[in-house]
This record gives C-alpha cells, structure tokens and sequence, in this order.
DNA sequence: AGACGTACCTGACCGC
DNA sequence: TGCGGTCAGGTACGTC
C-alpha cells in the first residue's frame, strides 16, 4: 500500500501507540523478507526502547535507546499492526512483543519489506539510504533544483519523478496524479518540462499533503486495525481510473505503460 | 552514466 | 469450480 502519504501516516499512527514501549522479545517467523534478516537481528532489538519513529523517504525508523535504528520498508505489501497478543495471521512475520503486552506485527504477503538494524550514528551512509534525493517537503526541494535535474535528464517525465534520486516518496499513484494536477503530459521528456519546475513542485506537494491529510482521516486507527480499508476511500482525479471522464473536462482517463509501470493521465488537460 | 527491462513474491481478478 | 494469464502501491540489479 505505500508511497509517501501511507507510510507517514502509518508512522504517525505508530508513534502515537508505541513511542516510549520498551521491547521486551521479538520472533521472527522466517528467515527473510525480501533480504535474509541479519543473524543479531532479534538480539539488537531485545530490551531495547523505542525512543522516537520517524521516516525517511518510504522507510519507517524506529530510533531505538541503544544507538541502534530499526529500519523498516513496507515494500508493496507490507503493514503493520498493534494488538493485544493474537493468533499469528498467514503472513505475520515478525511479532515485537512490548512491556505493555501489547504486540507490533509485522505482516507482508509479498515479502518485499526490508527490516535491518542500524547504528543510528551511521543511518544517513547506510547503503538503502545514503542514494536517496530530498525529501518533497523539505527546502532542498526546489524549484530551481527541480530544473536542474530535470534538465540533465533524457526519459519521459513520469517515470523521472519516481526516480528516488530526484525526490522520494513518489510512487506509482502520485507520480501520475501530480502530473494532472501540474497540467503536464506524462509522456513528455524531462528536459521539456524543466521550465515548469516550480509548479511541479507545488503539485507534488500537495498531491502528498492532501493524500496525508485524507490518509490521516480515513486510516487513522490503521494500526490498530486489522486490514487497510480506507486508503482506497481517498479519491484520485486520474489513477485507475481508465475510461472514466476526467472530473476537469469529461474526457475519458486513458491508461498507458511507462517503464513497465501503468500510467493514467486525462490526454485533453495535459500537455 | 543513464535508461530500461527483469526479478523478487503472493493474491486478486478476468476470460475461458 | 478450476486454470492460466495478467496485474498490483517498490526497488535492486543486470544489461545495453
């Protein structure tokens, strides 16, 4: 379920619940998840405190008392979940039991998740990090940053905005939503649309802030809850919604295939 | 160096 | 009801 919005909002939902437990034993119910799990990895978690989470990029950070970070990806289909102890569900992988009783789940039926530990000391070179571009809200991005890179580009720009190294936390969904909310064809090359950087800046950010805010509301008890009803409640203007009449103008949303990946875009507002 | 395809894995869905 | 094919929110890696 990921990209940028869901996974702060699960990060908010999961430092409301946890912050401040304490660890008190972790089982993992298999050897890997999309990486072999490393061989201290319960050892380093046990007894420690979680001080603080946060995320970076699309990775949840569980800041831990004993200079070590639980790093955390969901890949596509991981999620977690508080409770009070239950029967492991097909998929849980890993269960962190807490000084509350209470447990944090780990479940991932595709097993494209990361879990390491880290030295917090050492998180900003870690190899799944250290590559990563700006985050979209902070102030390194840009308009003129964002017509830099764009402008050393060659693809078309749908795909460049989901290159981590530009900007993280867009995926898929809001790739393809920015560019109708910036008025701009997907198809376009890069370079082309440098000119526009700061209002793909804008878009970009308020694509996320508003999915935040409508994950915010409609997932707010994510954590607490068994499944992930609500995130397809919030409401796209163009992804998956091929065929259908663009909300602007009628058009019918037309579907294409950009790097593998499918792209929806509205082919009379963006150009 | 950058762009692109492939791989990883399970489950949902569609047409037959 | 079952079967095969296709697709899914991500990202590392190999190849050109």
């Amino acid at each position: 379920m990921p990209e940028l919005p869901e996974v702060e909002t699960v990060v908010r939902g999961l430092a409301g619940s946890i912050t401040g437990r304490r660890i008190t034993k972790v089982e993992l119910k298999r050897k890997d998840l999309r990486f072999p799990f490393s061989k201290d990895f319960a050892q380093q978690v046990t007894g420690a405190q979680i001080e603080q989470i946060t995320r970076r990029a699309k990775y949840l950070l569980f800041r831990l008392d004993n200079g070590r970070t639980l790093l955390a990806h969901l890949g596509m289909s991981g999620s977690f979940s508080v409770s009070v102890p239950r029967a492991a569900k097909t998929h849980d992988h890993v269960i962190f039991t807490l000084d509350d009783k209470r447990v944090l789940i780990y479940n991932d039926p595709r097993r494209f998740g990361i879990m390491d530990i880290v030295k917090t000391s050492e998180l900003a070179k870690h190899e799944l990090l250290y590559h990563l571009g700006p985050e979209p809200f902070s102030e390194g991005f840009n308009a003129s940053y964002l017509k830099q890179a764009l402008q050393s580009r060659t693809g078309a720009i749908k795909p460049v905005l989901m290159d981590q190294k530009l900007v993280v936390g867009v995926g898929n969904i809001y790739a393809s939503e920015a560019l109708f909310l910036a008025k701009i064809d997907p198809q376009k090359s890069a370079p082309k649309v440098a000119p526009k950087a700061a209002l793909l800046v804008k878009s970009i950010r308020k694509v996320l802030k508003d999915a935040i805010e409508s994950g915010g509301s409609s997932l707010r008890d994510f954590v607490h809850i068994s499944g992930d009803s609500g995130y397809f409640q919030h409401k796209f203007n163009v992804y998956d919604r091929e065929g259908e009449p663009c909300f602007a103008c009628k058009t019918p949303i037309q579907s294409i295939r950009q790097a593998g990946r499918a792209t929806f875009y509205c082919p009379k507002c963006q150009d």
